[in-house]
DNA sequence: GCAATTTTGTATATTTTTATACATAATTGA
DNA sequence: TCAATTATGTATAAAAATATACAAAATTGC
């Protein structure tokens, strides 16, 4: 049986992980939440608070709530626990950042590079860059929590790696986690962008709802679904390829992936820029078609409009098979409001019966840059903080004897209880 | 504190509700296995174990497995430990049945009934059909565990109602769950009849599959998914309505629903059935049809893969939206075999992309009567031996003090270990 | 036939958790 | 102003769980 002090310290912090994990959760934020979500006794709960507490894991919100009689007092996870390092992986871009658990962003950065780099030659890359925003922040506070990549593929979540040929050449059936766990000996999580994006706007705006379905309509065209508050990936990793459904029409156009009337040739950025060339306008991207929006030409507008009745086509199939009670629409063209979202509105309240749109919300996603990056890291926090995570968390906290940086004073300001 | 004996046998007990749902679910079937899952130490697996054990609820069955040391013994839940109450509620029919927990079929009996009779009248007359089957039994073994009902109908399952205008006429925003509660005191689950065949067929034959689309192809045509072993229900309830998804071609038939160009009025049983009628054919419904494909009637047969290129064509709408790793086909068109399934599968490997189908089984359900009452049976176990239902459960045994029938000299075998 | 291995049984000391109790703090409303 | 209410703090006895240890059972393989 260890002996006091610090040993005992260590074993009282990793007997508390599972408070740790229902306060950093938000599944509970003060001692009453803690009693009834923990199942333990209030003096258990009190003795691994104050565990917790003196090791500067967990803090007291300034914040009290009003409960009739003494007022309850907050709890959070100190913002300087860790970090989290992620990384956005585009077809010509890294874009980098070291983030608090929030999570938002300390320090970032961007690169160019070519996805004929390959694999091995793009992850020495991105711990390069990872290394550096370290060493630019004097290692942030507290200690790396994990690493999330985002990647615009389909990628098996739980193999870590992407699965088929994709715009990511070289990179199918690759191992990027151990690399990077390699690299940075902590968690590392890869998932599609579109995914990661879906995770952050229910995060952030629409965690109230139960399941959420985002849709991302860019230069491509996919999808993202919440279901019971988790992400759903299908069985390898390639749900929400919305953009490949093709419908029959007359002379319907050639996909970039091979096929006829994919909804990405009709309602695509690249689809509606190519059209818009065929019109003698000057555009590349989606970017350029909500540029010419923007400028009111009505060919853009015309264009957009009729996107977002191609696309609403198959949210009406969408919302007939997942019953979705929200559906967020973001991405580039997202940018064209109205002008995407009544065509959407339009053929979905037309095409699906009365029970699955009666309750059905269709809204624009708030306007933010670098949704994917975020949505990494809210991964990694999630992962880190599950239960089993925090854990193993606070194992590896006690066997590396990294702390939250805490003044002297501040040190072991609780006895060990009971 | 409660004094030893009785009372504390009792306590015993509901602290072994864990060790219990670990059994009744499957999760641990042997000691060493408890040990891994549960997180207690040896001593207190063993002393929860011995409770059980003790009151009948668990048995060491027969057989071992060889280990290379002492043979590790199977543990198992009594099958005398109580049974369940389901009933299928048709259009027609009310199918009732008393199940033992694997489930298997102790009783049933079949009502004839009509819709018009209104939802209060109809569960009266499953409550006595219930009564009956208890007192023709002489009660069965042990406790009533819990009620299901299945309907052919979208239900919103957290609510237990059925939503939105159905077949199910006076139904809609009904509560089922509160009478069924009030005649027998005992948990009461209500699902989709499709949600029901998907759970049972996953559970009973392809439970080792992530996840599994379930397709019921009858009279009408609807589906069921699951997702992380779990039915994915949708917002309301209503999430498989693949039949009232429309496509555009000349001349789309009327469905019943009132849209033009429906899934179901091209492929389902009743569709199939008008188009013989007009060939001069007697047929009335999805039975009739088989019937005649049966009877290798070229025009049956001819009709009947025609309607498996249509669902072909709206699965491939939905393995690019899900990306399921399989898909069950069943319901009464599915006798059908090759005939049905070969559509299926030429639309789908042809209209989705390599990745979504290159590892997906499309196979026929076994053929097997009752599904949804065998899965409503399942839906009430699965519920009554999770954690939480298992708790709820002990502590309802030691309330009314009833156990599974047990002789005299197997009472209090073990007494309380440490 | 027997040693090695693995599982299961049982016992005891130590540690942890719970139950119970008394007390203080900080509102809230009459 | 003060009693009531709710949250939080602290202490102690009792109960439960864990760690540790020794032993027996039932294979398996040489």
């Amino acid at each position: 049986m260890p002996t006091r002090d610090s040993a005992g310290d260590n074993a009282a912090l990793t007997n508390a992980s599972d408070i740790f994990s229902l306060i950093a959760t938000g599944a509970a934020v003060s001692r009453s939440a803690l009693l009834e979500r923990s199942g333990l006794s209030r003096v258990t709960v009190t003795q691994r608070l104050n565990a917790l507490i003196a090791a500067d894991l967990v803090e007291e919100a300034a914040k009290t709530l009003p409960s009739g009689g003494r007022p309850t007092r907050v709890l959070a996870v100190n913002r300087r626990v860790g970090h989290v390092l992620v990384a956005n992986i585009g077809e010509a871009h890294l874009h980098l950042a070291l983030m608090s658990p929030e999570p938002a962003v300390i320090a970032q950065s961007t690169l160019r590079y070519e996805v004929a780099e390959g694999p091995a030659a793009t992850l020495d890359r991105i711990a390069d860059g990872f290394r550096r925003l370290l060493s630019d922040t004097d290692g942030g506070d507290g200690m790396l929590l994990g690493i999330g990549l985002s990647l615009p593929a389909p990628v098996d979540y739980k193999r870590g790696r992407v699965v088929g040929p994709s715009i990511m050449r070289g990179w199918d059936d690759v191992d990027i986690i151990g690399p990077m766990v390699g690299h940075f000996g902590v968690p590392v999580y890869v998932d599609n962008d579109v995914n990661l994006m879906t995770l952050y706007e229910y995060r952030r705006h629409f965690h109230l709802a139960d399941d959420m379905l985002f849709i991302k309509v860019g230069t491509g065209i996919g999808a993202g679904f919440i279901a019971d508050g988790k992400i759903f990936r299908g069985a390898h990793g390639a749900s929400g390829d919305i953009g490949h459904i093709q419908f029959d029409s007359d002379d319907p156009p050639l996909c970039r992936c091979g096929k006829l009337g994919c909804v990405e040739a009709r309602a695509a950025g690249w689809a509606i820029a190519r059209d818009l060339r065929a019109h003698g306008f000057k555009a590349d991207n989606a970017r350029d078609v909500i540029a010419l929006v923007e400028e009111q030409v009505p060919e853009a507008i015309m264009m957009l409009r009729k996107a977002g009745r191609v696309i609403g086509e198959v949210m009406a199939d969408v919302v007939s098979i997942l019953n979705p009670g929200l559906i967020v629409v973001g991405g580039t063209l997202a940018r064209g409001g109205d002008f995407l979202l009544s065509g959407i509105r339009e053929l979905v309240y037309q095409r699906c019966l009365p029970l699955a749109t009666r309750e059905l919300n269709i809204v624009l996603a708030p306007p933010q840059a670098d949704i994917a990056l975020f949505g990494a890291g809210q991964l990694v926090v999630d992962n880190v903080f599950s239960p089993a995570g925090a854990a193993n968390l606070l194992n590896r906290m006690v066997s590396t004897a990294v702390r939250p940086d805490r003044p002297e004073r501040a040190r072991r300001r609780m006895g060990r209880a009971g």
